[in-house]
DNA sequence: CGAAATTTTGAGTTCACTCAAGGATGGTGG
DNA sequence: CCACCATCCTTGAGTGAACTCAAAATTTCG
C-alpha cells in the first residue's frame, strides 16, 4: 500500500513530537491517552496513499466504505448537483477529517476530491465501528471533529448570507490563514490555495469575474495576494477587519462574551420553563 | 416535570404505534431492537418541558449541558454574530434532535430558540454518554441524524450560494413542505411557519424588503401563500420546479443518478491511487 | 387600548451579474 | 522538446436584480 512519494513519516514507533497530524488534532478536542494515541496511529499507517494528480474520491475499491484523514496537501469536498455541476463546502487541511459525516450515509451526496501531491490515511468503516467498543474518547474526539467542521460550514453559510462580495473574500481568506496556522501550513504568511478560483468564487457565492475583481481590488488595497496557487496575506490584521472575522467558531471550547438582543416574546434563560 | 399544557401521550407502557416521534425517527435511521426502543422512550420521558411562549435557551439549569429533542411545535438554531445580531442557521420540527453537535461544545456559537407551543424532552450529556456503553445503536443512530442536519444545512449554503431569490425561497418552503410531510405536520397542503419573515428573509440571505416582495409574487403566481404563521401550498409541483428542489438531501439512503462533468486533470474513480 | 414589533409598499441606487473577448497557463501528444 | 489545445484567468461595457432608505399599514402583546 506504501507508495513512491510517501516514504518519510509514519514508521512504527514514533515519538510523541512526530505523531500524526490527525492524532495530535484530535488529542486537542478530547483527552487520548497514550494507549488510544498509539491505536490510533497505527490505524492510521494501515492504508496510506498518495495522489499524483488531481483526483475524485468516489465509491472506488469497490464500495467499501472508508473514512480519510489528510495527512499532507490538500482536498475539497464538493456538493454534486442534479444537474451534475459541482459546488465547494468544505475544504481539509493536514491533519483535517474528511467529510466525516459521509461515513454513516448509504450514498453520497458529495464527493471527495484530492488536489495533487495530497497524502491520506484511510480507516475503514469496519476499524471504525470498533474504536466505539474499544476507544471511546477517539469517537468522543470525532464528535467534537464533527462539531468543529459543521461550524466552518455554518460560518460559510452566514458568509455568504449576511456579507458584501469583498467581506465574503476576506473572511473566507482569514479562515484559512488560520486553519493554516493551526495546521502549520502558513509559512511566511504564505499558504497553498490549489484550486480554481472559480471554485473559491462559487464557494463565496460570487461569479468567476467579480470574485476575481474583488481579489484585484484586495491586492492594491495590500492585504492579500493570490497568485499561482499560493495566496500571500500582507496585512493580517486589516485582512480579518475587512472580514468581520474572528476565530470563535472555529475553537469548540471558547467563545467571547456577546450581547444578545431581546426580541418581542423572548424569555430569557428558559425563565418560563422552570415550571 | 410534567407541567399543565403537556398532558397526553408519553406515559408509561406504550404501543408502538404512540412511541416518542424521535424514537420514530431515529429507527428510520438505524435498525433498533425493541430494548434500544423502549429504553430510548423512557430516556426522553424524564425531563418533558412546555414553553408557553417563545423561549431562548441558553446554558440554563446552571450550565448542566443537554440534549433536546422536540416532540411538538417548532424550534429554531440560530447562529449569534459578533455584534450580537442573529442569523437563522437551522429549523427543527417534531421528532428532530436539536443542535446535536453543540453537546460537544464547550462553549456555543448559537442559541436554540423554542417557539410558543414547543414541547421538548431533554437528555442528559451524561445519560449520553452512557448510551456509547449500553445502546450503540441508538448512537449510531445519532451520527446518521448528525448526517442528515449537516446535510440540510449545507443545502442552505448552496441554496443561498447559487440560486435567485425566487428560487431560494421557493427551495427553502419545499424543503419545508418535505419535512414537514414526513414528520405529519403537512395537513392539507398547509404548515406552520412561526418564525419572522425578517429571519426567514436572511436564511435565504435576501432582505426582508426583497424577499417580502418575492413572497406576493409567489402568491400572485398562486405558487404558496405565508399568511400568519401559516404557509399554504397550492402548487406543489411547481413549487419544486422554481426552486429546483430534490429532495435528495433530506434522505440518507438514497441519491439519483448524477453525471458528473470531468475536469482537468480529473482522475475518476481513484485511478491514480491503485498503486 | 396603546406601544412596539412586524409586514407591506414605493422610489431610487448600487452592487454584482451577464456576455464577450483576449491573454496566460499547464498538460498532452506528436 | 516543442507545439497545440483545453482550461483558467483577466478585463471591459452594459444590464438588472437585489439593496437602501423611508414611511404607512398591520399585527401582536402587555
Amino acid at each position: 500500500m506504501e507508495n513512491s512519494f510517501s516514504s518519510n513519516a509514519l514508521g512504527d514507533e514514533l515519538p510523541p513530537s512526530e505523531e500524526p497530524l490527525p492524532v495530535v488534532k484530535l488529542g486537542r478536542y478530547a483527552p487520548l491517552s497514550a494507549r488510544d494515541r498509539q491505536f490510533f496511529a497505527r490505524a492510521l499507517s494501515l492504508d496510506i496513499r498518495t495522489v499524483k494528480v488531481r483526483s475524485v474520491v468516489q465509491e472506488a475499491f469497490g464500495g467499501a466504505r472508508k473514512l480519510a484523514f489528510l495527512l499532507s496537501g490538500w482536498a475539497c469536498c464538493y456538493r454534486v448537483l442534479g444537474d451534475g455541476r459541482q459546488h465547494l463546502v468544505a475544504c481539509y487541511l493536514p491533519g483535517d477529517t474528511c467529510d466525516l459525516h459521509s461515513l454513516t450515509a448509504q450514498r453520497r451526496n458529495t464527493v471527495l476530491v484530492l488536489m495533487a501531491g495530497a497524502r491520506i490515511a484511510n480507516i475503514s468503516a469496519d476499524l471504525f465501528d470498533t474504536l466505539h467498543q474499544s476507544h471511546p474518547a477517539i469517537i468522543r474526539a470525532l464528535w467534537v471533529d464533527a462539531h468543529v467542521s459543521s461550524s466552518i460550514e455554518r460560518e460559510w453559510l452566514v458568509n455568504v448570507a449576511r456579507r458584501s462580495a469583498r467581506q465574503r473574500i476576506a473572511h473566507l481568506f482569514a479562515e484559512l490563514a488560520w486553519r493554516c496556522e493551526a495546521a502549520g501550513e502558513l509559512i511566511d504568511g504564505r499558504f497553498q490555495l490549489p484550486i480554481p478560483q472559480s471554485d473559491f468564487a462559487s464557494a463565496c457565492g460570487l461569479t468567476p469575474s467579480h470574485a476575481n475583481r474583488i481579489l484585484r481590488l484586495l491586492h492594491e488595497e495590500g492585504l492579500v495576494t493570490w497568485s499561482k496557487t499560493v495566496v500571500s496575506v500582507h496585512d493580517r490584521a486589516s485582512l480579518e477587519t475587512a472580514g468581520t472575522f474572528s476565530p470563535d467558531y472555529l475553537e469548540p471550547g471558547r467563545l467571547h462574551a456577546t450581547r444578545t438582543p431581546r426580541r418581542r416574546g423572548d424569555v430569557a434563560e428558559m425563565a418560563s420553563l422552570e415550571i
